[in-house]
DNA sequence: GCTTATATACATGTATACAAGTATACTGAC
DNA sequence: GTCAGTATACTTGTATACATGTATATAAGC
């Protein structure tokens, strides 16, 4: 019998060029051939190659029939429906979380906090943010499901770039505080201010991102100019620096 | 320059897999090897594996390591996820659209409403649920959130193959009916009525599952006995047949 | 008949060869 | 210097060869 721990040069590939995606590690548009790829992963084209497939699928690459292939654009499109996406769901989540929670669940969120806590005063940001994950994917389990974070993970990884670049913007502080409150509402049973609570909080990952484009203007995809951009657009306004 | 209409053999594999998979032409569970289907679809295997991994990424066919692939048995877990992404998501683009409906919008939903009318005297049941997937996009485009619509669309593959079985169950002139409703509640800018008839219209597909089940079992995932199986089985009760 | 061991056919996983298009550097004309 | 045309290096797309593991049929032993 095979160990079935071991994986397969394509999966191991996957992994690898979607972490280094995800992370900006290989900036958007930027041009990535698989032999490149598969000299650095020390393995063949193929295995490269069915794991830059599986992410042209997922919209994390572009292939450009013969010419080349490079990491995709951030497209604000896609930020903005993933965006949309999570906000619906998870405040579905967390309304049903405040009506029918359980004493043991609400400790395993709040031990996700502490260890937010932890990871600000070490000044640890990797840290804090799986824990930041862990604690809402928490809310899913605790209403039964668990399949829904998963969606919703899935759906976040646009925006996972973008909340990447806006890194030093974010004051962890006021997200473990939104943490708290959020926290707070479901173990009151108070579901219309928990939900307004996460709305916040979900949000502020979007608050700085007129900004973001502007000084990253190179890895977000050209806008069209048709109504839905209008109307993104129609929210900015005065921005200085 | 070359014709950028022509797509490539892959791309063709992928789309004719992914068909046959969705109208259950290829059953779930059924096994499906690389060198039949490059046969079938007169190409070497490289591209019909790129097709199968991109399926793979999306969950409708599993690979079994040197063993054999498969097409994914209908995972009930799936279904009912992607029964809560489109409530919540359609719901929320159906109370926008009473609140904030264009005559040209509604003259668009009218047409196709009048198109699955025409379908059901015709008895053209594909031409049916053409309309209806068109009638429902145009609920997202409405509120500009035409990629939202896509979201959905992808979500529902897995509920799609329930649905397909089902088709002989489900009497057409009620969801032409719902969509009646439907349509009338967003003229009139009622926004709860609209939500509640998107609603029971939505579940309708649900409605026979636990038959579905019983009848074509072998093409469901045996289902785990975690507290999430046992709820849904909670819903259960009195079948007859 | 039943179990266990073994051989064999077959499936995937990976490497590599080759085909064919794209972008770019270069050359030459003006 | 500028532009057009061409050669060339490079990239992806596809086919195929080979390695390696799985499942099944067969045979042996009891």
């Amino acid at each position: 019998m095979a160990n079935i721990f071991e994986i397969s040069a394509a999966e191991r590939a996957y992994r690898e060029i979607r972490n280094r995606i995800i992370s900006l590690e290989l900036k958007p548009n930027k041009a990535i051939s698989e032999t490149f790829l598969s000299a650095e992963l020390n393995m063949s084209r193929t295995p490269v190659r069915e794991a830059l497939t599986r992410l042209s699928g997922e919209g994390l690459v572009d292939f450009r029939a013969r010419a080349g292939t490079i990491v995709s654009p951030i497209r604000l499109e896609a930020v903005r429906t993933a965006q949309f996406v999570r906000e619906k769901l998870e405040l579905s989540i967390i309304q049903e979380a405040a009506r029918n929670h359980s004493s043991h669940a609400l400790f395993n969120i709040r031990q996700t906090i502490e260890q937010q806590r932890f990871a600000i005063s070490e000044g640890d940001i990797a840290l804090f943010f799986s824990a930041d994950e862990q604690m809402h994917r928490h809310f899913s389990e605790m209403v039964g499901r668990a399949a829904v974070w998963a969606h919703i993970s899935e759906a976040k990884k646009h925006m996972d770039r973008v909340r990447r670049l806006s890194l030093e913007d974010i004051d962890l502080e006021i997200l473990l505080d939104d943490h708290e409150k959020i926290l707070a509402a479901i173990t009151d049973g108070d579901e219309t201010n928990a939900q307004a609570v996460m709305m916040i909080h979900l949000r502020r990952a979007m608050d700085s991102i007129d900004n973001l484009i502007k000084q990253n203007n190179a890895y977000f995809e050209p806008e069209k100019n048709d109504r839905a951009a209008q109307a993104q657009h129609d929210l900015d306004s005065a921005n200085g620096s």
